[in-house]
DNA sequence: TCGTCGTTTCGTTAAGTAACGAAATATAGG
DNA sequence: CCTATATTTCGTTACTTAACGAAACGACGA
């Protein structure tokens, strides 16, 4: 209870766990379509989403056997609005964020996921 | 120039360094006065400065053989200044930044420094 | 210039973190 | 029930971090 804040903050202390952030304000996702974009593994993916939603930044829906990961935008903790709005308003003059903003629509899940537990491209 | 705000995030994911920005947030302070409050040694203050100050939420003025520390509230870069204004407007529900921010105000550098490098309290 | 005192740097140690592959879970469909 | 698939958990490894004391640095004042 007494420093959770701390934990927000750390989660946010991870390039990739902000690209996660910045890619689910435009849509939902699931784990391997970010591992996917991210080009990381399964499990290190798992990782950061248990990282973020432990922070309290997350939340996830399960849908059949998906699980869909998005921001935790109607948290009761104002400190986690705030810093929600401030990563929305941030980090788009990033290049790499940009990409993945652009990526994220383009990509189907149902082409990207299925072939067991995979870190290369679905095309080879 | 590319991944900055990791290390704005890094610097604020430690209790002692949240700490030290809501007191400066009251008025300036030297390293031996934070050390005072915080009960910590002054090599790891330093630390805690020198990584706020890289992070570009500080900087510091000296003034004789002190060293006045503040808050970098004109930063060129917005993301700096919007996260000094998330952390002013947080944590103040928390026992320790209530106490501390008490303390800062009655805390007098002359009798507080001047005994060598120390952890304890003046009065021993 | 010679101490003194505030601060920083160095070297070390203990604890924490990010990454992975492999194994374990859980859920839909045949 | 059995298999495939999406996700999580486990165990390991390399790296990072926070803390300290000791030593170095730097600026005043006697």
């Amino acid at each position: 209870m007494k420093r959770d804040y701390v934990n927000v903050f750390k989660a946010l202390s991870d390039p990739s766990r902000i690209r996660i952030i910045k890619m689910l304000f435009e849509r939902e996702l699931c784990m391997c379509e970010i591992r996917e974009i991210l080009h990381l593994s399964n499990s290190t993916v798992s990782q950061h989403l248990t990282i973020l939603r432990n922070a309290g930044l997350l939340a996830d829906d399960k849908e059949g056997r998906w699980v869909n990961f998005r921001l935790n935008r109607r948290s009761e903790s104002p400190f986690i609005r705030s810093v929600l709005k401030l990563v929305k308003e941030s980090f788009d003059d990033d290049a790499v964020i940009r990409a993945d903003t652009r990526t994220v629509h383009q990509v189907d899940r149902n082409r990207i996921c299925g072939i067991r537990t995979r870190t290369t491209k679905p095309s080879e």
